[in-house]
DNA sequence: CGTATGTCAGCTGTACTGACATGT
DNA sequence: CACATGTCAGTACAGCTGACATAC
């Protein structure tokens, strides 16, 4: 007979997943030229930390490799993509960006991308971005 | 030419889906009684909140009405929730918990339903909690 | 040989839209 | 009549596991 949760963690535990279902929600409804979140998702963090492999974009996007072989093959036959093998190590392959991907990774800072930066940044003000960030690093240690 | 977001926004929004993801996939693999998600945290509302309505939980949950319905559904086809009509108004239907869908929601105390919020308390102390509520309610308004 | 990388195929969970019957 | 409630059917997305080829 475990005791019953404090109300402060039964409220969070209660709104956690309302909260990011509608931030969900909210993201699949903006411009994003044609892209599923999760192409977007890779689309700029390729922009933003330059070419990768399968298994880090895997680890960095917290998803299987598997997962991001399909959503990397997506990618590809929409020609934003270029894999090209790593001469270091034949198993591996380099993901860049393709030269579309890069005209599409920076006129999406406009769309999806960018949207939940820029609004972050348009509600909040410094203190209450500090409080995102620190309840985020919390949670990351739940996972 | 929107200015580019802050560095504590950028790093918001890049965690955001990440921290979220990984959440969503250690609550997936809790014991679970043999229930998905979604219906764990229908039949947990209904445990807490008492008898409602398809459009009642459908908001609460931050879902459609259709997809509250298949929900609603498998939960009926498991004998764990009553569909009742109600006497006041022909077109709603009354969703009350089961005998055996009560004994579920009790049992389900120590699964899945309420690990998260007792992994919180175990893990955060009060004022994280705060933390964590008062990024969940900042949150929350972008939705 | 065992291990690591990447891929393919198939499955599940979840929410969506559109169309519809029914009751207020 | 317009409007609200609930349901069914079809679709999209995103993750998963298992099996496999290939390279270290």
């Amino acid at each position: 007979m475990s005791p019953d949760p404090s109300p402060a963690a039964a409220a969070a535990a209660r709104d956690l997943v309302v909260v990011f279902r509608r931030l969900r929600a909210r993201l699949r409804e903006l411009p994003s030229g044609g892209l599923t979140p999760s192409q977007t998702s890779v689309l700029v963090r390729l922009h933003r930390d330059g070419a990768s492999t399968t298994t880090a974009l895997a680890l960095a996007e917290g998803v299987r490799s598997q997962s991001m072989t399909a959503t990397l093959g997506a990618l590809d036959d929409l020609g934003l993509i270029e894999r090209s093998p790593d001469p270091d190590d034949g198993r591996r392959h380099i993901i860049a960006l393709s030269a579309a991907g890069q005209a599409k990774a920076s006129a999406d800072k406009q769309g999806r991308g960018e949207w939940l930066a820029r609004e972050l940044d348009r509600r909040f003000d410094a203190s209450q971005l500090e409080t995102i960030n620190a309840a985020l690093a919390l949670l990351g240690k739940l996972a």
